[in-house]
RNA sequence: GCCGGAGUGGCGGAAUGGUAGACGCGCACGACUCAAAAUCGUGUAUCGAAAGGUGUGGGAGUUCAAGUCUCCCCUCCGGCACCA
């Protein structure tokens, strides 16, 4: 057999598609739209390497059979050419960014045409083109009028190597995400864009998505709503009220101190009062230093200063509370300040811990006694419980109670009187019941247990409020013999907690709980109800919250993580931000008509760190009349970040030459939204919250009449190196697309990379793998020899796989349907001929994975039109069926043997034919059948007993 | 710590609760060849001579039947992380 020339084929097809212009687009509406969309590539200096076409070969796989199946499909490409990276290989290599850029495109453009893709190149589309970022631009003003972007002086931050501010989105923990360095909180003038105003509609629309669990679990944390209230508490002397934000106003009673943040304004303002103002102003110049990285990982050890002469009061109770700084405050969240309720806040409670604050329980864990549950028709008493965990270090024994006329083990427990402090309670209840005294009392375990049981020996109810207190048997511990009438009562024993954990007859409702605190101690915030709270004792959670923000007239609100969008770079590289300043008018948008502004020419594009871009130093291109009053005005000068342009611009490949207009109304209602997107995981919570943030705003004002750009999302796999490391020209494991494409052809390259495993999962790249793709393709060239009008055909082989590779490439799962063509091939290649039809099928099957050859074979079958334009065949359901199948027999699950019958056979002759097997019958000799499982043509299952 | 996702031959992986390992790579043997490559054919989870047993990260459970469903645990990958 004579291997085929891929260079050939590839060569003649690649230019008779393009002259012929087989996968221009028309705006044919009377056809079903279909919007395929990659995100579209950034052209590196560094060209392609083989993981980067692999979401393009998915989309146009898919883009190909859509088209077959009657569908009218735009699957556009384009450039993302502004931002850093363009920037930065410029100056490295010490030409302009444009030039470096269209240099970037050429390459990225050559490499791309040697797979073969079905782009409609007219509708190409770059971000850095003037014709684009005009409408960059406008849409930025539309934000500018609607209050959408503001100009902003607070810290953000700001990368010293790259020289400009960033947004939260660029940074990789603490680190810039281009170039790895340290960021920085740095005061400056900044463009912020309004991104919270849509947080709750980015949060809400993302349930109707169809995407992954993990991309939107992944935008959810990243937007990190929470409920919660805004509590004020009054400065003591003072007219201010520090203003808190919190998700428990349910604890306010167990609020014990204040923290603020060391960057908060109250701090710098009550300065002169504060008497330890020097240990102050120490603590917050420390941590003015401290980069975000020493912050967290120089641990949760909590460290932080008391504001001496500062006092607040809790609005709930009227409390005096000290007030502290502490960097485990976030200046940049809620308000900056917090009450720390160290009971139920595991950071307040560590904080606690190290300045010896008081921690008060203000919610009881409530428990409901399994054993010995409440019985109903009984009179309910409260009672106020002590337990006293006595505990031997020496022998790491713990002295227990043996109940004699209940068959209860219990720690020494006790009622108070009423009035009666606890801690006198406990000791009068362990001398009476164990004679001992002067045990060291070690702490109390957490605060109040609610539990309510029946209790048997007083025939009563009881909803218990316990509290447990640890003690530890010391020197001057004395041990006399309990009375009598307590010794008849119960007897103390001791023993270890395996022990008393295994006793069946242990009798504590709360032990899980005292078990933990024994362990470890630690703040309670799980559920529970409120206790020492005043009139809302007794109250569950959720109704608490409102009631105590009600009571000290707070508000509940609603606070996110998500920050808006810091959206200057002080770099050149990027769409100028349209706007001018001028002494009278204030801030004016450049006039619309007067749109795009230029990126001027520059002789020093290199960033000043200045705080100011490069644009500030060229006066001709800053000082401009204003379009408002026509005085003297200056240009903004700082520029959009890289992630401007895609923000949006998968509304233009819908009209990509409209002058008047970002996309003519008309065409976005057929063409928009996108249907099926595909690209990296990595922009999860970046671009595709960006754009849909846009894409919100545009429909806002009526741009477009979705509310979401993207349905489908399919984020693509990454493909690894051979040594299972990331391709970089670092490691120098990079495999470059048009090597392959030379050595194996363009279409063994697709296959490949479709077949090599699941879409969206990382897998390394594999050359000798591929070589498999390349048999299987000259097998098909093969084939060709052997096909006859009237020759040999498999129909059901042939429709199963109709309806396989079809349904297949429709959810992505490419790896399957070519694993599915090539069970085919293989079928017909054992035969001695194939039938034409069903070679001709097999070929449009095909034609989306590997379209050069098929059109080629497709060409020599005597066809003078592209395959690529022939309709998806139909698979006939009634031919979907074997003649013949295969039934399993199993004994109690098992397989024993098989037999072949008619599919359609009953149930009756199927569990006769069963017993009949050759194999089968051994397994029955001797035995009773209790069960017969029938699956018709499927299985027979005997369960057998005996 | 919290939230996602995943653990199946030598490798990539496949499997509506119904014969685990499809398909591909590799490997072994055979054919062709002076020889090799390429190609074609046969075989290829594992223990066992066989009958048969054992096998989808580990452990329990549901079921006639579990890679698949439920619970617990381990490991790996990704995201978030002092977010009040």
């Amino acid at each position: 057999m004579k291997s085929f020339d891929h260079k050939e084929i590839e060569r003649k097809w690649q230019k008779k598609w393009q002259n012929e212009r087989t996968y221009a687009v028309t705006d044919d509406t009377q056809k079903k739209k279909c919007y395929v969309l990659d995100m579209f590539p950034y052209p590196s200096g560094e060209g392609l390497h083989v993981g980067h076409p692999k979401g393009y070969i998915a989309t146009d796989v898919y883009a190909r059979y859509m088209t077959m199946q009657g569908m009218n499909v735009l699957h556009p490409m384009g450039w993302d050419a502004f931002g850093l990276p363009a920037e930065n290989y410029a100056l490295k290599n010490k030409v302009h960014p444009a030039v470096a850029v269209k240099k970037n495109i050429a390459r990225f453009k050559e490499q791309l045409e040697k797979i073969g893709f079905n782009y409609d190149w007219d509708r190409e589309i770059n971000t850095t083109d003037p014709v684009f970022y005009k409408w960059t631009q406008w849409i930025f003003i539309q934000l500018f009028k609607k209050g959408l972007a503001y100009e902003s002086y607070e810290p953000i931050n700001w990368c010293p190597s790259c020289k400009t501010g960033l947004a939260n989105e660029d940074l990789d923990g603490n680190v810039c995400e281009r170039c790895g360095t340290v960021v920085e909180k740095k005061p400056m003038r900044q463009w912020v864009l309004r991104i919270t105003a849509y947080a709750d509609r980015l949060l809400e629309d993302l349930d109707a998505l169809p995407w992954s669990d993990s991309v939107k679990e992944m935008q959810r944390n990243w937007i990190g709503r929470s409920e919660g209230a805004l509590l004020r508490f009054p400065v003591v002397n003072t007219e201010d009220v520090v203003e808190v934000f919190t998700t428990r106003p349910d604890t306010l009673f167990g609020a014990t101190y204040m923290v603020l943040a060391p960057e908060h304004a109250l701090v710098a303002k009550h300065m002169p009062r504060i008497t330890n103002a020097d240990e102050v102003q120490a603590y917050i110049q420390a941590t003015a230093k401290k980069t975000d990285i020493e912050r967290t990982t120089e641990g949760k050890e909590k460290t932080g200063v008391v504001l001496k002469g500062l006092v607040v009061r809790n609005p709930a109770n009227n409390e005096a509370l000290p007030v502290y700084i502490s960097d485990y405050v976030l200046a940049g969240y809620g308000t900056g300040a917090i009450m720390a309720v160290p009971a139920h806040d595991e950071r307040d409670f560590a904080f606690a811990k190290k300045f010896n604050l008081p921690i008060t329980y203000v919610i009881a864990p409530h428990f409901i006694d399994q054993k010995n549950p409440p019985k109903k028709e009984t009179p309910t008493i409260e009672r106020v419980m002590v337990h006293a965990i006595i505990h031997d270090t020496k022998t790491d024994m713990y002295l227990m109670l043996k109940w004699k006329k209940n068959p209860w083990t219990s720690f020494v427990i006790g009622g108070a009187e009423d009035g009666e402090d606890l801690l006198t309670a406990v000791a009068r209840e362990v001398e009476e019941e164990t004679g001992y005294t002067n045990l060291v009392f070690k702490r109390q375990l957490g605060g109040t247990v609610c539990s309510e049981y029946f209790a048997a020996h007083k025939n009563e109810n009881r909803f218990a409020y316990a509290h447990a207190f640890l003690f530890e048997i010391g020197s001057n511990t004395q041990h006399a013999e309990p009375s009598p009438e307590e010794l008849e009562k119960h007897e103390p024993v001791w023993m270890t907690l395996q022990e008393f954990e295994a006793d069946p007859n242990m009798t504590c409702t709360e032990y899980g709980i005292w078990r933990g605190l024994l362990e470890k101690e630690t703040a309670y915030t799980g559920e529970g109800m409120l206790v020492n709270s005043g009139d809302f004792s007794g109250l569950e959670i959720e109704e608490a919250k409102k009631k105590i923000t009600a009571f000290v007239h707070g508000e509940l609100t609603v606070q996110y993580r998500l920050q808006d969008w810091v959206f200057s770079r002080q770099r050149y590289w990027g769409e100028p931000i349209p706007l001018v300043h001028c002494d009278t008018c204030g801030i004016v948008p450049v006039r619309e008509e007067d749109l795009p502004v230029r990126l001027p020419d520059v002789e020093s594009y290199e960033p000043t760190g200045t705080g100011e871009s490069p644009l500030a130093g060229i006066e001709e291109w800053v000082n401009i009349t204003c379009p408002k009053c026509g005085g003297k005005g200056k240009r903004e000068t700082n520029t959009m970040p890289q992630w401007a342009g895609s923000s949006w611009y998968h509304l233009r490949y819908i009209d990509p030459k409209n002058e008047t207009k970002l996309v003519d109304p008309a065409k976005e209602a057929y063409w928009s939204p996108v249907d099926v997107y595909v690209g990296g995981m990595e922009h999860a919570t970046r671009h595709l919250i960006y754009a849909r943030f846009w894409h919100k705003f545009l429909y806002d004002i009526g741009v477009v009449t979705s509310k979401e750009p993207y349905q489908k999302l399919y984020t693509v796999g990454l493909i690894l190196a051979e040594d299972g490391r990331k391709m970089s020209k670092r490691w120098g494991n990079v495999i470059n697309p048009d090597d392959m494409v030379s050595k194996m052809g363009a279409d063994a390259l697709r296959i490949y990379e479709m077949f090599m495993g699941p879409f969206g999962q990382a897998i390394a790249w594999s050359t000798d793998h591929m070589v498999g793709t390349r048999r299987f393709l000259e097998r098909v060239y093969g084939l060709r020899e052997s096909v006859k009008d009237d020759g040999e055909v498999n129909v059901v082989l042939l429709h199963k796989t109709i309806k396989k590779v079809g349904e297949d490439i429709a959810s992505f799962n490419f790896n399957t349907a070519i694993s599915q063509l090539m069970i085919l091939v293989n079928d017909m290649e054992k035969r001695t001929s194939v039938q034409g039809a069903e070679y001709k099928t097999l070929l449009t099957l095909l034609a989306p994975f590997a379209p050069h050859l098929t059109e080629e074979l497709w060409e020599q079958l005597g066809h003078t039109t592209s395959i690529h334009k022939e309709a998806w065949s139909v698979y006939d359901e009634t031919k979907l069926q074997d003649a013949v199948a295969t039934i399993v027999v199993q004994i109690n699950g098992k397989v024993r043997g098989f037999f072949t019958v008619a599919p359609e056979t009953g149930e009756a002759e199927l569990k006769k034919s069963a017993k009949e097997v050759a194999t089968v019958i051994p397994h029955l000799e001797g035995k009773e059948i209790v069960r017969e499982i029938v699956v018709p043509g499927r299985l027979v299952n005997f369960v057998t007993r005996g």
